[in-house]
DNA sequence: GCCCTATTTTAGTCTAACCTAAAAATTTGT
DNA sequence: ACAAATTTTTAGGTTAGACTAAAATAGGGC
């Protein structure tokens, strides 16, 4: 039984959504606003992924991928973090610019090619992003970060990821002198509107708002 | 406006078989039998892209490629043949593994990926069936090969391509000790059935039908 | 318990891309 | 030249996946 680039997106948007709200069922309104389709279209999809037995679907009590639709699902992200990957490292692309492309290659459909993939790349266990990648199994590596917002100061920071994926904000790390790898200290903490100094790399110092600091996500070194 | 991935697949049906025909129109059950679709169903697309100004259609009288319309079908090409090229050189396939891969990859749109992914590749010149891979402009380089049982006894020939790409025909030949690049003489011709003897990089003699040898392309070297 | 509001589902349309069956146009054979 | 065979188009349907508008349901407040 074969799953369509569109049911792929459905199922990948409710299990990104179900991470969200910590395994809860995911509603109707939820996955449109996500998907950016019409509640009706939704509940139009939802029915056919449930004739799949891709989702359980109770009408009007939200929606829980199945075993078979969770699996599914991991299987796309990790071609799309592979795919991330690729371009970044292979082909020199930005890391702002891949999410779009993998969009479109996530759904190419070849066991053979995901795997001989992984190889070429080194089986890499995280995306351009810091997303970890899971495994042929569809088991995620524990992810221990927490927001750079969160972590206490004086103590050395990796930065290992972000929260917020748009072009824009990764534009702006970049700008800032922010990549993935850097060592960060937090030198200043302002109670006023909880904006942040940090040391990079112990060299240059940079101003962050909270806002900022919240989307990126660091490791105790 | 934009070519869906079924838009692609008709155009590069019709160009495909309007260089087989020395570019005189194609006809609808042409296309009909190219793509297993139906004659109904193609009537129905030629009028989609005729709207679109891809091609040219006059009912009955078959179609041409517009400009536009042969701008994107050899756009097309390109992404297939480079992907292969990547699926071989840089992944490990084997060249009887890659087709159906690249029919999907083929579609993903994105003018940087396929110049980036060019550059990776080297910029190379043909795929690994030996099929010229046109430049960023759509330029086919020139292909001078004839097939193996057109080329003249003794003089040493360089294995250039095939014409039959099933994956029958690729195993045959790698089952036979052949592939790209390899030098071959024509050592013994027979008129009875058209099979011929050939040696191998001076090596192994083998023998092959006037099927088999129709389809070997060669470039005296 | 009942009303109000927000959410969700149903009903009815639309488009792209396929199909079958029938009609129309073209080509072929004599 | 004209009938027969072949090719192509038209007419009418189907399905996936979207939409809008209307109806149904659930949940919170009193
Ligand atoms: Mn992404
Ligand atoms: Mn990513
Ligand atoms: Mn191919
Ligand atoms: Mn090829």
């Amino acid at each position: 039984m074969l799953v369509s680039y569109t049911e792929e997106n459905y199922l990948k948007a409710i299990f990104a959504l179900s991470r969200l709200y910590n395994d809860q069922e995911v509603s109707t309104n939820q996955i449109s606003e996500h998907l950016k389709n019409k509640a009706a279209s939704v509940t139009d999809m939802l029915k056919r992924l449930a004739d799949k037995k891709l989702i359980d679907y109770k009408p009007y009590k939200g929606v829980k991928l199945t075993d078979k639709g969770k699996k599914t699902a991991v299987k796309v992200i990790r071609k799309h973090r592979l795919w991330e990957v690729f371009l970044v490292e292979k082909l020199n692309f930005k890391w702002d610019e891949v999410h779009d492309i993998a969009e479109q290659l996530e759904h190419i459909d070849s066991d053979k090619l995901i795997e001989k993939l992984d190889d070429f790349l080194g089986k890499p266990k995280a995306d351009p992003h810091g997303d970890p990648i899971p495994d042929a199994s569809g088991k995620f590596g524990v992810q221990k970060s927490v927001a750079l917002s969160d972590a206490s100061k004086r103590s050395a920071l990796i930065v290992t990821g972000v929260s917020d994926h748009s072009t824009e904000f990764l534009q702006f790390l970049s700008n800032s002198g922010i990549s993935l790898g850097n060592q960060l200290k937090i030198e200043e903490y302002n109670d006023y509107d909880r904006s942040i100094t940090v040391k990079i790399n112990n060299k240059r110092s940079l101003f962050l708002s909270h806002k900022a600091a919240s989307n990126i996500l660091v490791e105790i070194k």
